[in-house]
DNA sequence: TTTTGAGTTGTTCGA
DNA sequence: GTCGAACAACTCAAA
Protein backbone atom coordinates (compact mmCIF):
# COMPACT_ATOMS: atom_id res chain seq x y z
CA UNK A 1 0.00 0.00 0.00
CA UNK A 2 1.15 3.22 -0.92
CA UNK A 3 -0.21 7.29 0.17
CA UNK A 4 -1.57 9.82 -2.65
CA UNK A 5 -0.81 12.96 -1.31
CA UNK A 6 -3.32 15.09 -3.42
CA UNK A 7 -2.33 18.85 -3.82
CA UNK A 8 -3.49 20.38 -7.38
CA UNK A 9 -4.66 17.32 -9.36
CA UNK A 10 -7.81 16.59 -7.73
CA UNK A 11 -9.32 13.97 -10.12
CA UNK A 12 -8.90 10.03 -10.91
CA UNK A 13 -8.77 10.03 -14.52
CA UNK A 14 -5.52 9.98 -16.48
CA UNK A 15 -3.18 10.82 -13.25
CA UNK A 16 0.15 9.47 -13.48
CA UNK A 17 0.76 9.41 -9.77
CA UNK A 18 -2.25 8.37 -8.99
CA UNK A 19 -1.42 5.00 -11.56
CA UNK A 20 2.16 4.87 -9.59
CA UNK A 21 0.46 4.17 -6.52
CA UNK A 22 -2.29 1.71 -7.55
CA UNK A 23 0.90 0.06 -8.80
CA UNK A 24 1.84 -0.85 -4.71
CA UNK A 25 -1.67 -1.71 -3.95
CA UNK A 26 -4.29 0.02 -2.24
CA UNK A 27 -4.00 3.68 -2.15
CA UNK A 28 -4.54 6.14 0.83
CA UNK A 29 -5.58 9.37 -0.66
CA UNK A 30 -4.42 12.22 1.78
CA UNK A 31 -5.24 16.39 1.65
CA UNK A 32 -3.35 18.41 3.98
CA UNK A 33 -4.63 22.02 4.47
CA UNK A 34 -1.36 23.54 4.76
CA UNK A 35 -1.90 27.23 6.30
CA UNK A 36 0.73 29.26 4.78
CA UNK A 37 -1.41 28.69 1.09
CA UNK A 38 -5.15 28.49 2.97
CA UNK A 39 -4.36 32.17 4.70
CA UNK A 40 -3.73 33.36 1.44
CA UNK A 41 -6.52 32.19 -0.06
CA UNK A 42 -9.47 34.74 -0.71
CA UNK A 43 -12.89 33.58 -0.06
CA UNK A 44 -13.85 31.97 -3.67
CA UNK A 45 -10.50 30.22 -3.92
CA UNK A 46 -11.12 28.18 -0.66
CA UNK A 47 -14.68 27.51 -1.44
CA UNK A 48 -13.57 26.03 -5.06
CA UNK A 49 -11.07 23.83 -3.21
CA UNK A 50 -13.15 22.34 -0.38
CA UNK A 51 -16.27 21.79 -2.79
CA UNK A 52 -13.61 20.05 -5.07
CA UNK A 53 -12.28 17.99 -2.32
CA UNK A 54 -15.70 17.05 -1.46
CA UNK A 55 -16.62 15.69 -4.52
CA UNK A 56 -13.52 14.21 -5.11
CA UNK A 57 -13.74 12.22 -1.93
CA UNK A 58 -17.37 10.78 -2.97
CA UNK A 59 -15.89 9.43 -6.32
CA UNK A 60 -13.52 8.14 -3.87
CA UNK A 61 -15.93 6.21 -2.03
CA UNK A 62 -15.63 8.98 1.44
CA UNK A 63 -11.72 7.44 1.85
CA UNK A 64 -10.33 10.80 1.88
CA UNK A 65 -7.95 11.39 4.85
CA UNK A 66 -7.86 15.50 5.63
CA UNK A 67 -5.37 16.89 7.71
CA UNK A 68 -4.20 19.98 8.87
CA UNK A 69 -0.75 22.16 9.20
CA UNK A 70 2.70 21.90 7.75
CA UNK A 71 3.00 19.14 5.33
CA UNK A 72 7.14 18.91 6.28
CA UNK A 73 5.84 17.08 9.45
CA UNK A 74 1.91 15.68 8.85
CA UNK A 75 2.88 13.69 5.73
CA UNK A 76 5.96 11.82 7.47
CA UNK A 77 3.91 11.51 11.02
CA UNK A 78 1.00 9.81 8.37
CA UNK A 79 2.98 7.76 6.41
CA UNK A 80 4.75 6.61 10.09
CA UNK A 81 1.52 5.87 11.65
CA UNK A 82 0.08 3.28 8.87
CA UNK A 83 3.73 2.75 7.87
CA UNK A 84 3.50 3.35 3.93
CA UNK A 85 7.31 2.87 2.41
CA UNK A 86 6.21 5.72 0.18
CA UNK A 87 4.43 8.76 -0.90
CA UNK A 88 2.91 9.57 -4.28
CA UNK A 89 2.56 12.87 -5.61
CA UNK A 90 2.67 14.70 -9.21
CA UNK A 91 5.55 16.96 -9.35
CA UNK A 92 5.12 20.82 -8.50
CA UNK A 93 7.01 23.30 -10.01
CA UNK A 94 6.33 26.14 -7.95
CA UNK A 95 8.82 28.46 -5.84
CA UNK A 96 6.76 27.14 -2.52
CA UNK A 97 5.71 23.44 -3.70
CA UNK A 98 8.69 22.30 -5.19
CA UNK A 99 10.74 24.07 -1.68
CA UNK A 100 8.11 22.30 0.71
CA UNK A 101 8.48 18.82 -1.84
CA UNK A 102 12.24 18.61 -0.83
CA UNK A 103 11.89 19.20 2.36
CA UNK A 104 8.92 16.60 2.90
CA UNK A 105 11.58 13.94 0.72
CA UNK A 106 14.10 14.51 2.86
CA UNK A 107 12.12 13.58 6.32
CA UNK A 108 10.35 10.80 4.73
CA UNK A 109 14.26 9.47 3.43
CA UNK A 110 15.20 9.79 6.93
CA UNK A 111 12.55 7.53 8.46
CA UNK A 112 13.54 4.98 5.03
CA UNK A 113 10.52 6.07 3.28
CA UNK A 114 10.29 7.40 -0.19
CA UNK A 115 9.03 10.32 -2.13
CA UNK A 116 7.96 9.40 -5.76
CA UNK A 117 7.11 12.62 -7.95
CA UNK A 118 5.22 10.72 -11.34
CA UNK A 119 3.53 13.27 -13.90
CA UNK A 120 3.32 17.35 -13.73
CA UNK A 121 -0.07 19.63 -13.59
CA UNK A 122 1.53 20.04 -17.42
CA UNK A 123 1.87 18.42 -20.95
CA UNK A 124 5.97 18.83 -20.89
CA UNK A 125 7.18 19.21 -17.63
CA UNK A 126 8.97 22.70 -17.20
CA UNK A 127 12.55 22.83 -17.85
CA UNK A 128 12.39 19.58 -20.44
CA UNK A 129 12.24 22.27 -23.16
CA UNK A 130 15.62 24.38 -23.95
CA UNK A 131 17.41 25.65 -26.85
CA UNK A 132 20.34 23.54 -28.65
CA UNK A 133 22.38 24.64 -26.08
CA UNK A 134 20.49 23.67 -23.35
CA UNK A 135 19.52 26.91 -21.60
CA UNK A 136 15.91 27.71 -21.48
CA UNK A 137 13.86 30.09 -23.61
CA UNK A 138 12.84 33.53 -23.05
CA UNK A 139 10.93 34.76 -26.11
CA UNK A 140 7.59 32.54 -26.46
CA UNK A 141 7.49 31.64 -29.72
CA UNK A 142 10.93 29.49 -30.18
CA UNK A 143 9.82 27.76 -27.30
CA UNK A 144 6.76 27.18 -28.85
CA UNK A 145 7.68 25.80 -32.08
CA UNK A 146 10.28 23.61 -29.54
CA UNK A 147 7.26 22.44 -27.24
CA UNK A 148 5.52 20.57 -29.86
CA UNK A 149 8.30 19.15 -31.53
CA UNK A 150 8.80 18.07 -28.32
CA UNK A 151 5.28 16.82 -27.86
CA UNK A 152 3.57 14.67 -25.05
CA UNK A 153 1.51 11.29 -24.54
CA UNK A 154 -1.58 10.78 -24.80
CA UNK A 155 -4.07 10.34 -21.88
CA UNK A 156 -3.69 7.26 -20.24
CA UNK A 157 -6.30 4.72 -18.32
CA UNK A 158 -4.98 4.36 -14.71
CA UNK A 159 -7.21 1.89 -13.54
CA UNK A 160 -9.27 1.48 -10.78
CA UNK A 161 -7.97 2.09 -7.53
CA UNK A 162 -8.38 -0.12 -4.18
CA UNK A 163 -8.55 2.71 -1.46
CA UNK A 164 -6.93 1.80 1.84
CA UNK A 165 -9.00 2.22 4.96
CA UNK A 166 -6.70 1.70 7.95
CA UNK A 167 -9.08 1.19 11.28
CA UNK A 168 -8.66 3.66 13.65
CA UNK A 169 -7.84 6.00 11.16
CA UNK A 170 -9.95 8.96 10.87
CA UNK A 171 -10.21 11.74 8.22
CA UNK A 172 -10.40 15.21 10.04
CA UNK A 173 -13.59 16.92 8.47
CA UNK A 174 -13.31 19.69 5.43
CA UNK A 175 -12.99 23.47 6.82
CA UNK A 176 -16.05 25.52 6.76
CA UNK A 177 -16.67 27.73 3.83
CA UNK A 178 -19.02 30.69 2.68
CA UNK A 179 -21.71 29.37 1.02
CA UNK A 180 -22.93 32.55 -0.49
CA UNK A 181 -19.68 32.84 -3.07
CA UNK A 182 -20.90 32.66 -6.62
CA UNK A 183 -18.95 29.35 -8.33
CA UNK A 184 -19.84 27.53 -11.46
CA UNK A 185 -20.07 23.64 -10.92
CA UNK A 186 -16.39 22.21 -10.04
CA UNK A 187 -14.99 18.85 -10.08
CA UNK A 188 -13.73 16.32 -12.38
CA UNK A 189 -17.16 15.24 -14.28
CA UNK A 190 -17.68 19.07 -14.20
CA UNK A 191 -14.47 20.09 -16.36
CA UNK A 192 -15.28 17.25 -18.93
CA UNK A 193 -18.69 18.08 -19.11
CA UNK A 194 -17.70 21.99 -19.73
CA UNK A 195 -14.85 21.02 -22.50
CA UNK A 196 -16.97 18.32 -23.84
CA UNK A 197 -19.69 21.42 -24.50
CA UNK A 198 -17.15 24.17 -25.49
CA UNK A 199 -15.69 21.95 -28.42
CA UNK A 200 -19.60 22.15 -29.56
CA UNK A 201 -19.67 25.86 -28.73
CA UNK A 202 -17.24 27.81 -28.72
CA UNK A 203 -13.95 26.39 -29.87
CA UNK A 204 -14.42 26.46 -33.53
CA UNK A 205 -15.35 30.73 -33.27
CA UNK A 206 -12.03 30.60 -31.02
CA UNK A 207 -9.69 32.69 -32.70
CA UNK A 208 -12.22 35.17 -32.85
CA UNK A 209 -14.55 34.71 -29.68
CA UNK A 210 -11.88 34.96 -27.08
CA UNK A 211 -11.03 38.42 -27.01
CA UNK A 212 -14.91 39.31 -26.22
CA UNK A 213 -15.41 39.43 -22.58
CA UNK A 214 -19.59 40.25 -23.65
CA UNK A 215 -19.90 36.76 -25.05
CA UNK A 216 -19.21 33.44 -24.34
CA UNK A 217 -15.94 33.02 -26.44
CA UNK A 218 -13.80 31.21 -23.58
CA UNK A 219 -13.33 27.70 -22.70
CA UNK A 220 -13.71 28.95 -18.77
CA UNK A 221 -11.52 25.63 -18.24
CA UNK A 222 -8.79 27.88 -16.44
CA UNK A 223 -9.56 27.09 -12.39
CA UNK A 224 -10.44 23.57 -13.56
CA UNK A 225 -6.99 23.34 -15.39
CA UNK A 226 -5.58 25.24 -12.12
CA UNK A 227 -6.67 22.44 -9.44
CA UNK A 228 -5.78 19.64 -12.27
CA UNK A 229 -9.50 18.44 -12.43
CA UNK A 230 -9.14 17.74 -16.16
CA UNK A 231 -5.05 17.69 -17.55
CA UNK A 232 -4.01 19.75 -20.33
CA UNK A 233 -3.08 16.80 -22.22
CA UNK A 234 -6.89 15.47 -22.66
CA UNK A 235 -7.62 18.84 -23.65
CA UNK A 236 -5.03 18.74 -26.11
CA UNK A 237 -5.43 15.40 -27.39
CA UNK A 238 -8.89 16.49 -28.74
CA UNK A 239 -7.57 19.19 -31.13
CA UNK A 240 -7.17 19.03 -34.69
CA UNK A 241 -5.13 21.74 -37.24
CA UNK A 242 -8.07 23.98 -37.54
CA UNK A 243 -6.70 27.83 -37.31
CA UNK A 244 -9.02 28.07 -34.22
CA UNK A 245 -8.19 24.69 -32.51
CA UNK A 246 -4.40 26.10 -33.34
CA UNK A 247 -5.30 29.31 -31.41
CA UNK A 248 -6.39 27.21 -28.20
CA UNK A 249 -3.18 25.24 -28.53
CA UNK A 250 -0.98 28.59 -28.47
CA UNK A 251 -2.92 29.97 -25.50
CA UNK A 252 -2.27 26.05 -23.46
CA UNK A 253 0.98 26.54 -24.32
CA UNK A 254 1.48 30.12 -22.93
CA UNK A 255 0.79 28.18 -19.71
CA UNK A 256 3.78 25.76 -20.12
CA UNK A 257 5.59 28.45 -20.85
CA UNK A 258 5.15 30.28 -18.06
CA UNK A 259 5.97 27.46 -15.57
CA UNK A 260 8.94 26.96 -17.42
CA UNK A 261 10.32 30.19 -16.99
CA UNK A 262 8.82 29.92 -13.11
CA UNK A 263 10.78 26.79 -13.19
CA UNK A 264 14.27 28.28 -14.56
CA UNK A 265 14.03 31.49 -12.50
CA UNK A 266 11.96 30.96 -9.03
CA UNK A 267 12.42 34.62 -7.35
CA UNK A 268 10.36 35.87 -10.67
CA UNK A 269 7.56 34.87 -8.79
CA UNK A 270 8.00 38.24 -6.15
CA UNK A 271 10.82 40.69 -8.56
CA UNK A 272 11.12 41.67 -11.79
CA UNK A 273 12.39 39.47 -14.32
CA UNK A 274 14.21 42.70 -15.88
CA UNK A 275 16.07 44.19 -12.58
CA UNK A 276 15.69 47.77 -15.03
CA UNK A 277 12.31 48.13 -13.44
CA UNK A 278 13.46 47.99 -9.83
CA UNK A 279 15.20 51.55 -10.63
CA UNK A 280 11.09 52.70 -11.98
CA UNK A 281 9.54 55.68 -9.54
CA UNK A 282 6.50 53.75 -7.99
CA UNK A 283 3.53 55.45 -6.37
CA UNK A 284 4.02 54.91 -2.29
CA UNK A 285 2.02 55.95 1.14
CA UNK A 286 -1.36 56.96 1.39
CA UNK A 287 -2.95 58.53 -1.67
CA UNK A 288 -1.34 54.98 -3.40
CA UNK A 289 -3.19 53.03 -0.85
CA UNK A 290 -6.30 54.84 -1.44
CA UNK A 291 -6.03 54.49 -5.33
CA UNK A 292 -5.42 50.85 -5.18
CA UNK A 293 -8.40 50.04 -2.48
CA UNK A 294 -10.43 51.78 -5.64
CA UNK A 295 -9.14 49.52 -8.16
CA UNK A 296 -9.67 46.17 -6.23
CA UNK A 297 -13.23 47.38 -5.46
CA UNK A 298 -13.73 48.72 -8.84
CA UNK A 299 -14.39 52.42 -8.67
CA UNK A 300 -11.40 53.89 -10.72
CA UNK A 301 -14.46 55.76 -12.79
CA UNK A 302 -13.17 53.82 -15.92
CA UNK A 303 -15.91 51.30 -16.72
CA UNK A 304 -14.47 48.68 -18.54
CA UNK A 305 -11.53 48.54 -15.90
CA UNK A 306 -14.68 49.00 -12.95
CA UNK A 307 -16.38 45.65 -14.41
CA UNK A 308 -13.68 43.82 -14.75
CA UNK A 309 -12.31 44.30 -10.86
CA UNK A 310 -16.13 43.60 -9.73
CA UNK A 311 -16.27 40.59 -11.99
CA UNK A 312 -12.70 39.63 -9.77
CA UNK A 313 -14.85 40.42 -6.91
CA UNK A 314 -18.33 38.50 -7.32
CA UNK A 315 -16.90 36.01 -9.00
CA UNK A 316 -13.14 34.59 -8.55
CA UNK A 317 -12.95 35.28 -12.18
CA UNK A 318 -11.96 37.84 -14.87
CA UNK A 319 -11.68 37.76 -18.97
CA UNK A 320 -8.60 37.70 -20.45
CA UNK A 321 -8.81 40.58 -22.17
CA UNK A 322 -9.87 42.80 -19.16
CA UNK A 323 -6.74 40.97 -17.17
CA UNK A 324 -4.81 43.00 -19.59
CA UNK A 325 -6.65 46.43 -19.37
CA UNK A 326 -6.83 46.09 -15.67
CA UNK A 327 -3.57 44.98 -14.98
CA UNK A 328 -2.22 48.08 -17.55
CA UNK A 329 -4.46 50.38 -15.40
CA UNK A 330 -2.47 49.82 -11.86
CA UNK A 331 0.67 49.61 -13.52
CA UNK A 332 0.61 52.89 -15.99
CA UNK A 333 -2.22 54.73 -15.10
CA UNK A 334 -1.85 54.39 -11.39
CA UNK A 335 2.43 53.71 -11.44
CA UNK A 336 2.18 50.94 -8.54
CA UNK A 337 4.60 47.82 -8.68
CA UNK A 338 2.99 44.65 -10.43
CA UNK A 339 3.46 42.70 -7.04
CA UNK A 340 0.73 44.36 -6.00
CA UNK A 341 -1.93 44.01 -8.48
CA UNK A 342 -0.74 40.34 -8.90
CA UNK A 343 -1.11 39.80 -5.18
CA UNK A 344 -4.81 40.60 -5.36
CA UNK A 345 -5.21 38.40 -8.14
CA UNK A 346 -3.99 35.64 -6.75
CA UNK A 347 -6.44 36.09 -3.77
CA UNK A 348 -9.37 36.19 -5.59
CA UNK A 349 -9.47 34.53 -9.04
CA UNK A 350 -10.57 30.79 -8.45
CA UNK A 351 -7.73 29.98 -11.40
CA UNK A 352 -4.87 31.92 -9.44
CA UNK A 353 -1.77 30.28 -10.83
CA UNK A 354 1.48 31.20 -9.45
CA UNK A 355 3.20 31.40 -12.55
CA UNK A 356 0.67 32.29 -15.11
CA UNK A 357 -0.61 35.44 -12.96
CA UNK A 358 2.78 36.76 -11.87
CA UNK A 359 4.27 36.58 -15.49
CA UNK A 360 0.57 37.41 -17.02
CA UNK A 361 1.67 40.55 -14.47
CA UNK A 362 5.46 41.10 -15.77
CA UNK A 363 4.57 40.79 -19.06
CA UNK A 364 1.71 43.57 -19.09
CA UNK A 365 4.40 45.52 -16.75
CA UNK A 366 7.13 45.03 -19.01
CA UNK A 367 9.51 43.88 -17.10
CA UNK A 368 9.12 39.66 -17.82
CA UNK A 369 10.31 37.14 -20.22
CA UNK A 370 8.91 37.98 -24.66
CA UNK A 371 7.50 41.41 -22.54
CA UNK A 372 5.14 43.85 -23.97
CA UNK A 373 7.18 46.58 -25.53
CA UNK A 374 6.84 49.71 -23.17
CA UNK A 375 5.06 51.39 -25.31
CA UNK A 376 2.06 49.43 -25.21
CA UNK A 377 0.05 51.36 -22.88
CA UNK A 378 -3.77 50.10 -23.00
CA UNK A 379 -6.31 52.82 -23.82
CA UNK A 380 -9.48 51.38 -20.91
CA UNK A 381 -11.85 53.25 -23.14
CA UNK A 382 -10.35 52.59 -26.33
CA UNK A 383 -10.32 48.73 -25.01
CA UNK A 384 -13.91 48.99 -24.25
CA UNK A 385 -15.45 50.17 -27.07
CA UNK A 386 -13.07 47.40 -29.27
CA UNK A 387 -14.27 44.56 -27.56
CA UNK A 388 -17.08 45.19 -25.03
CA UNK A 389 -18.75 47.15 -28.12
CA UNK A 390 -22.46 47.42 -27.00
CA UNK A 391 -21.48 47.63 -23.89
CA UNK A 392 -23.11 44.99 -22.56
CA UNK A 393 -20.09 43.52 -20.43
CA UNK A 394 -19.98 46.98 -18.73
CA UNK A 395 -23.87 47.09 -17.79
CA UNK A 396 -23.52 43.33 -16.37
CA UNK A 397 -21.40 44.50 -13.54
CA UNK A 398 -21.43 48.14 -12.99
CA UNK A 399 -25.09 48.31 -12.12
CA UNK A 400 -24.78 52.87 -11.76
CA UNK A 401 -24.67 52.55 -15.59
CA UNK A 402 -27.28 50.65 -16.60
CA UNK A 403 -29.23 53.50 -17.87
CA UNK A 404 -26.49 54.65 -20.33
CA UNK A 405 -27.04 52.52 -23.84
CA UNK A 406 -25.27 50.88 -25.45
CA UNK A 407 -21.48 52.21 -26.37
CA UNK A 408 -22.03 54.97 -23.97
CA UNK A 409 -21.22 53.01 -21.08
CA UNK A 410 -17.95 53.55 -21.82
CA UNK A 411 -17.87 57.46 -21.72
CA UNK A 412 -19.92 58.11 -18.47
CA UNK A 413 -18.63 61.68 -18.18
CA UNK A 414 -20.54 62.10 -21.42
CA UNK A 415 -23.63 61.58 -20.06
CA UNK A 416 -23.61 63.04 -16.28
CA UNK A 417 -27.15 63.16 -15.38
CA UNK A 418 -27.32 59.24 -16.24
CA UNK A 419 -24.86 57.78 -14.07
CA UNK A 420 -25.00 60.23 -10.79
CA UNK A 421 -23.90 57.24 -8.52
CA UNK A 422 -21.30 56.33 -10.95
CA UNK A 423 -17.50 57.82 -9.44
CA UNK A 424 -15.17 60.03 -10.75
CA UNK A 425 -12.16 59.36 -12.95
CA UNK A 426 -10.01 58.96 -10.44
CA UNK A 427 -6.54 59.81 -12.99
CA UNK A 428 -6.55 61.03 -16.44
CA UNK A 429 -5.32 58.32 -18.40
CA UNK A 430 -4.16 60.40 -21.49
CA UNK A 431 -2.09 62.49 -18.87
CA UNK A 432 -1.06 59.08 -16.74
CA UNK A 433 0.02 57.38 -20.03
CA UNK A 434 2.75 60.25 -20.97
CA UNK A 435 3.93 59.85 -17.38
CA UNK A 436 4.72 56.07 -17.99
CA UNK A 437 6.37 57.23 -20.44
CA UNK A 438 8.49 59.21 -19.12
CA UNK A 439 9.27 57.22 -15.88
CA UNK A 440 10.07 54.41 -18.68
CA UNK A 441 12.54 56.73 -20.40
CA UNK A 442 14.12 57.89 -17.31
CA UNK A 443 15.05 54.08 -16.35
CA UNK A 444 16.48 53.60 -19.85
CA UNK A 445 18.67 56.96 -19.72
CA UNK A 446 20.33 55.80 -15.86
CA UNK A 447 21.71 52.69 -17.77
CA UNK A 448 23.06 54.79 -20.84
CA UNK A 449 24.34 57.85 -18.17
CA UNK A 450 26.09 55.05 -16.46
CA UNK A 451 28.86 52.95 -18.72
CA UNK A 452 30.57 51.73 -15.77
CA UNK A 453 27.67 50.19 -13.94
CA UNK A 454 28.77 46.88 -14.86
C1' DT B 1 30.93 34.13 -37.11
C1' DT B 2 27.99 37.76 -38.35
C1' DT B 3 23.89 39.61 -40.03
C1' DT B 4 19.13 39.91 -40.47
C1' DG B 5 14.35 39.63 -39.63
C1' DA B 6 10.67 38.51 -36.71
C1' DG B 7 8.50 38.60 -32.45
C1' DT B 8 0.36 37.57 -28.47
C1' DT B 9 -2.64 40.84 -26.98
C1' DG B 10 -1.58 48.86 -28.71
C1' DT B 11 -1.99 53.90 -29.29
C1' DT B 12 -1.27 58.20 -31.26
C1' DC B 13 -0.18 61.31 -34.72
C1' DG B 14 -0.11 63.22 -39.03
C1' DA B 15 -0.83 62.79 -43.93
C1' DG C 1 -12.47 58.67 -41.66
C1' DT C 2 -8.60 55.65 -43.03
C1' DC C 3 -3.89 54.33 -43.00
C1' DG C 4 0.98 53.89 -42.23
C1' DA C 5 4.72 55.14 -39.35
C1' DA C 6 6.77 55.62 -35.08
C1' DC C 7 7.20 54.39 -30.53
C1' DA C 8 13.20 50.41 -27.74
C1' DA C 9 15.56 46.80 -26.58
C1' DC C 10 16.50 42.22 -26.70
C1' DT C 11 16.12 37.14 -27.90
C1' DC C 12 16.46 33.66 -31.18
C1' DA C 13 16.92 31.15 -35.41
C1' DA C 14 17.83 31.16 -40.05
C1' DA C 15 20.58 32.84 -43.70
Amino acid sequence: MSIWWIRRDLRLQDNPALGQACADGAVLPVFVFDTALWDAAGPVRRAYLVNSLQLLNESMAGHLIVRYGDPVHVIPELAAEISAPSVHIGADYGPYGSMRDQQVEIALTKAGRSLIRTGSPYAVAPGRVTKADGTPYRVYTPFFKAWLAHGWRSPADNGEPQWFAAPGLVSEPLPVVSRSVYLPPVGESAAHQLWHEFQQSGLNGYDDGRNRPDIAGTSMLSAHLRWGEIHPRTVLADLDESPAHTVFRKEIAWREFYADVLHHTPTSARTWLNPKFEQMEYETGPDADQQFEAWTQGRTGYPFVDAGMRQLLTEGWMHNRVRMVTASFLVKDLHLPWQRGAWWFMKMLRDGDIASNQHGWQWVAGSGTDASPYFRIFNPVTQGLRFDPDGDYVRKYVPELRALPSKAVHEPWNHPLLAVEYPQRIVDHAHERDESLRRYAAISEDKAALPNAD
